[in-house]
DNA sequence: CAGCGAGATTAGATCTAGTCTAAAGATATT
DNA sequence: AATATCTTTAGACTAGATCTAATCTCGCTG
């Protein structure tokens, strides 16, 4: 279950990312918590796990290009904060409104909706979000 | 079907917060548009409507008030920034990825997603965000 | 109606997440 | 070895949001 040090590099290389070796920690970390960290609890995690100093600026550039080569997902739960999930499986989140807790979701469970999610999650509210292409007509609103 | 002054003070009161001129300019702004601001583009549209100046805390203060008195939502779409929605009905949000443009959705789409939703959207991917209490026990993950 | 107190507003300082900059380091190619 | 390209680095900088302390507003009490 936990990616060794092979499979890390072929995630970041079959997603078309050079495996350097600050790359190579972060992406580890990433791959093997099920937390969502932000950039700084990054930092926290793996400085130290590298023979050199690792620079705030590092993290963010390969959180940006993980981002963008598809390894993981920002996650927008908190104001002003950007987590961090690489949980390549589609999901969705579940968020403690007390602790701030992170929980992924499975799809699967979304679709029973109420049957299933309802055991370990009180659900306070829901929050749907889509991306894509927004085509072009006359203005319909609710 | 645009509220009045008269109906934008009551939904203050009703939500139990005072009605300050402030507050009104602030929140007619938000309940007449669909469009879903920023605090800058809050500040920015009703800076001028007062005889006297209106600062950048009030404009945040304020959208903090209506906010934990449910008269607008947060809307996290784009990292670092917090954007308002005073639609009270219950909806969810489309963000075109090329513009950025935010439209609501009516739960009834989402419903029939893919039957209905597909005609004006072309979904890239969606983001569904669970809040609420989560009932601890022995953990269970994907 | 003067004085008080609670809450609201203000300008500007401060905080913090994230980005930018310019120099130095690494890697691949010739 | 020389060059080109990409990566990393420390620290400066930016932007969104919060904090601070003073002032203002207004309802209530005496």
């Amino acid at each position: 279950m936990i990616p060794n040090d092979h499979s890390v590099e072929s995630v970041l290389v079959s997603h078309g990312v050079k495996p350097t070796p600050q790359r190579m920690v972060i992406a580890e970390y990433l791959l093997n918590t099920l937390d969502h960290p932000t950039a700084e609890e990054v930092l926290a995690a793996v400085s130290g796990k590298l023979p050199v100093a690792l620079s705030r600026a590092t993290v963010y550039n390969t959180l940006n290009s993980l981002k963008d080569a598809g390894v993981v997902r920002e996650v927008l739960a908190e104001p002003g904060k950007v987590r961090y999930d690489a949980n390549l499986l589609s999901h969705h989140h579940f968020i403690d409104i007390k602790t701030g807790q992170i929980v992924d979701v499975p799809v699967e469970k979304v679709e029973q909706l109420g049957k299933l999610l309802d055991k370990k999650f009180k659900v306070h509210g829901v929050q749907v979000t889509f991306f894509g292409d927004l085509q072009q007509e006359e203005s319909e609103q609710t």
